[in-house]
DNA sequence: GCCGGTGCGGAAACCGTATCCCATTGTTTC
DNA sequence: GAAACAATGGGATACGGTTTCCGCACCGGC
């Protein structure tokens, strides 16, 4: 009745099949698969030989069950057809498998529930960290909803990065990688002033968006360094899609709105304001200059091509990935707290067809 | 000297940790985790108490080691920023999150080795399944590459996927899913002809690209069918990128060929060549027509709006997640071949903006 | 009051690998 | 030629769960 490994079994052949075949003990074989113990050549060449007969593969469960074991990055992300967010991920996969790095990747559909759900789902997987991409709700539970993964994380041997948001407040056990949001939206506001407008429409994003927050403010402060008031009704909040982007111009012309340019929360909804002041008759740039933010490829494929504000995604993934394997080799040196552990990377205005300066009323 | 688990070690607690504090024994936690086993209501309160306070979450590799675990997909991808292999990961990542399975996704780049080093990877995690996207390059080896990672996956317990990719030939363990290439080009190519056009750029894609092949036959069929040549030069061959589509645009007008439509391999490559038109002087559609593939939010963004062809991404994820639970439900019933592996979606034209009967010439 | 049935908790045997520790063999040295 | 030593292979155990098999206690029925 000897249950265990009927020949043809349809099952994956386990590191005991190896072993048997060769006329070997398990050690020797997990010795020459892993390579960090002198075996003979001898050795090595029979093992080997069976390991390509059968085809063989280590088990990934068991080996980390038995300690050893690829680290494993997780990626949650709201939505992975956004452009932007998948630059992220590109430079968090490329990084990780650079280290020789697993990546795992969930999306949340902007529903809390699903992330907690994935973000304990990641817990059981063991992961080296889990990366949480995209600007955040700036509701008063979500600090504590942070804070509370990233205890729970850390608790786990495993840690919270944070992509694109804010950091956390207090000493919380968690990293965070971010860009210069505000300082790009100044310098892109400042672009359009500087070029004579002072009637611009602004579409910051959902008011409470961290991400639109930020952009929001740094165009009021440019405004405020050149002495330009915001006219009443210029800023309209929405979601950052096509769509919101193309109502929000269609309604303003509508209601007799007087402006020049327009201000985009992201590259999308400029496409989208663009498109809106085509149907409406108005050239872009002769009639109404236009600006996005992110700088994803879909920027320069416009026409005209968007003038924007890069974003270094990609390399925030990458130093995502590099702030979470440093201080896994680091080892727990300076837990000193949340210092060293908020990065910031600039950004910067791209210049390219979509901003002249405003037409002479009479 | 007692090494095990020391009071407030970092480490994450175990199920025998729980068992410990709860007073109870290792398999009634279990129980009552999960589920599967009658438990008194009083055990249950206990246990749950004390998996709450010690934020405890089972080792999934523990778990799939002892024969449970949550099902994995692997998705394996030549660029996660391509916005069409987004849709179809979104469409297997949606699925796979319905039945409570995760998905882990892995980027090849378009190099071989990295692709090899994936599968076996992959079946190192023990994944239910690996779902390969995008066309491939129909060299001689590739047949024979394919063939070897579905039988090797399938002696695995695991099993490979096709997905935009002509199924495999001969008795192979794996499953296609696959839309109707030929076909959606056919019928935009006879859209244009029927339009009027009767000089047309075709821009398929790289020569050896399973789906640019494809793309070519159906517009060569469709140019047949109205018993129109292709005038000598008229197909250029590169890669699904902006770049690509600007250039052979560009070059195609130095040379002085005559065209008054674009036939484009993708969304991209038609974005890339509108906007070469443009340079050029040249207005879509008035002067010139241009059709794409694909029919990815880009389409709609662009000015004029893209007519192109519809291809059901995202539908073709989920049916790809939902064949691979399916085979799994089933067990080992109706292996009688690769027949019923091979799915094939529909295709269809969008008709938007960018296509005007050509203008007269005198 | 005794017995059989039922319901639930506990001990132990795995799952597949890595590694610690020890045994064996061959080699060098006095 | 014997002893000390290096090199290398094997056996046992641990990793953290799940699950099977048992046994205990409690219940009602006669």
């Amino acid at each position: 009745m000897s249950q265990r490994k009927a020949a043809g079994d349809a099952g994956r052949s386990t590191i005991r099949d190896v072993a048997e075949r060769a006329g070997v003990s398990v050690a020797s074989v997990s010795r020459v698969l892993s390579g960090n113990y002198p075996v003979s050549e001898e050795l090595r060449r029979r093992v080997m030989k069976v390991v390509q007969d059968l085809d063989y593969v280590t088990n990934a469960h068991a080996r980390s069950l038995a300690g050893g074991g690829t680290p494993t990055v997780a990626i949650l992300i709201n939505n992975i057809t956004g452009a932007a967010f998948a630059h992220v991920a590109k430079g968090v996969e490329g990084a990780a498998t650079l280290r020789g790095w697993l990546s795992l990747v969930g999306t949340t559909g902007d529903d809390p529930e699903r992330e907690l759900a994935l973000v304990n789902l990641m817990r059981q997987q063991g992961v080296a960290a889990v990366v949480l991409l995209g600007g955040a709700y700036d509701y008063d539970e979500y600090q504590l909803r942070m804070a509370r993964f990233a205890r729970s994380l850390d608790a786990a041997g495993s840690h919270l990065v944070l992509v694109g948001r804010p950091p956390l407040e207090g000493d919380v056990p968690a990293t965070t990688v971010d860009y210069d949001n505000e300082g790009g939206a100044y310098a892109m506001a400042s672009h359009l002033l500087s070029a004579g407008h002072r009637k611009v429409l602004v579409l910051p994003g959902h008011a409470e968006l961290t991400t639109a927050q930020g952009r929001l403010r740094g165009a009021e402060r440019a405004f405020e360094a050149y002495g330009v008031p915001f006219g009443p009704g210029m800023v309209r909040h929405g979601p950052y899609d096509y769509e919101h982007g193309y109502e929000a111009v269609q309604d303003s012309l509508r209601a007799g709105l007087d402006f020049t340019a327009v201000l985009a929360g992201t590259d999308v909804v400029a496409a989208g304001a663009m498109q809106a002041l085509r149907a409406a008759g108005l050239r872009v740039p002769e009639d109404v200059s236009i600006v996005g933010y992110d700088d994803i490829p879909l920027a320069s494929q416009l026409t005209p091509q968007l003038t924007t504000v890069h974003v270094p995604y990609e390399e925030m993934g990458r130093v995502a990935l590099r702030a979470v394997a440093d201080r896994r080799e680091g080892g727990s040196g300076r837990r000193k707290g949340s210092d060293g552990d908020h990065l910031v990377l600039g950004t910067h205005v791209v210049v390219r067809n979509s901003v002249r300066p405003p037409a002479q009323r009479t």
